[in-house]
DNA sequence: TTTTTCTTTCAATAAATATTGAAAGTTTAG
DNA sequence: CTAAACTTTCAATATTTATTGAAAGAAAAA
């Protein structure tokens, strides 16, 4: 395969791939399309690259930056902006759980453990069912926080050495 | 708290936790229903119950069924289907993950590997930094296979004991 | 300063996704 | 068998989410 095709391919997958987890689709593949860049690009490169709109690069630039998946690069001798992304897997999957841990799984617990406690009879069947539901989830996410914890603050030895313990 | 209040406010959360997740809302909220019932539910009730139509309980009912976490059942004495779902939030993680790695994780490592060989000089900067990058993406890619694999074919004790180790 | 280049914003619009509800299909009871 | 109870389907519709593009804003050059 030629290597133009192949990234085409691979934006084209890295989008579709991304919307099915709650990530539009230009947005993962601006990020795509950072990624195997081996030069920065401008935000007009960007439009023409993936066919989209001034405005559409810009915010979901804004927002690849918000999340500290991309960065902004002045280039000597040029005016307009140009943007890189991590290519380093294991920093990117960091950075992912970082941001959704925080964005996610942290306001979870905390409403978990406010519906946790319901008024009324611990022997009833209903309250029972649902008490014993919410604990498990509320137990299974604390493990998962601090496992995340482990995993960002994690060096890259640490976490391909646990990937393969996980294996073995 | 009040149990209908609680209740209420899961079915509310669950939902918009799973939109984020790529999972639409009303499926996600039946899915949190069911946790949380003691007792098994016709489709009228979860109609009733989330203020739906009953082609959208149907259709996302049957998705849930196709997903493996919810049961049908025959009530004694009942003409209509009644409806369960898995409450062990482990079984429940291992189910999601099993079909998400079927239906997403497979799929993208055969699509990595058909892109992962492109022509060319392997010294070119442009061919070195989408191979290396695809090369890390497949890496990861298949080390969480071999992951789930194991946390899919794992006992409930191999779960909370691998969880624990991965927090000392 | 004024002009030019580039970036940001956001109301309008388009596209994607979810929901409805009525009709058709199916199963069980009588 | 026929009728009643229940389930499924899917075209039409509504809702949600993403995108555009033109205007306003900012920064650097002239």
């Amino acid at each position: 395969m030629v290597l133009q095709e192949a990234k085409k391919e691979f934006i084209a997958a890295w989008g579709s791939f991304g919307s099915n987890w709650g990530i539009n689709r230009t947005m993962a593949q601006i990020h795509a399309l950072l990624m195997i860049s081996s030069e920065p690009i401008s935000a007009e490169e960007v439009m023409d690259n993936l066919h989209i709109s001034r405005g559409n690069a810009n915010m979901n630039l804004r927002e690849l930056i918000n999340w500290g998946l991309v960065n902004r690069t002045i280039l000597r001798g040029e005016r307009k902006e140009f943007f890189t992304a991590e290519k380093d897997i294991f920093k990117v999957t960091r950075i992912i759980a970082r941001e959704r841990k925080k964005r996610e799984l942290e306001p979870m617990l905390k409403f978990l453990e406010s519906i946790s406690h319901v008024e009324g009879d611990t022997n009833d069947k209903d309250i029972k069912t649902f008490t014993d539901t919410i604990a498990g989830i509320k137990k299974l996410g604390e493990q998962t926080d601090k496992s995340l914890d482990k995993l960002i603050k994690a060096e890259e030895n640490w976490f391909w050495g646990t990937m393969i313990k996980l294996l073995s």
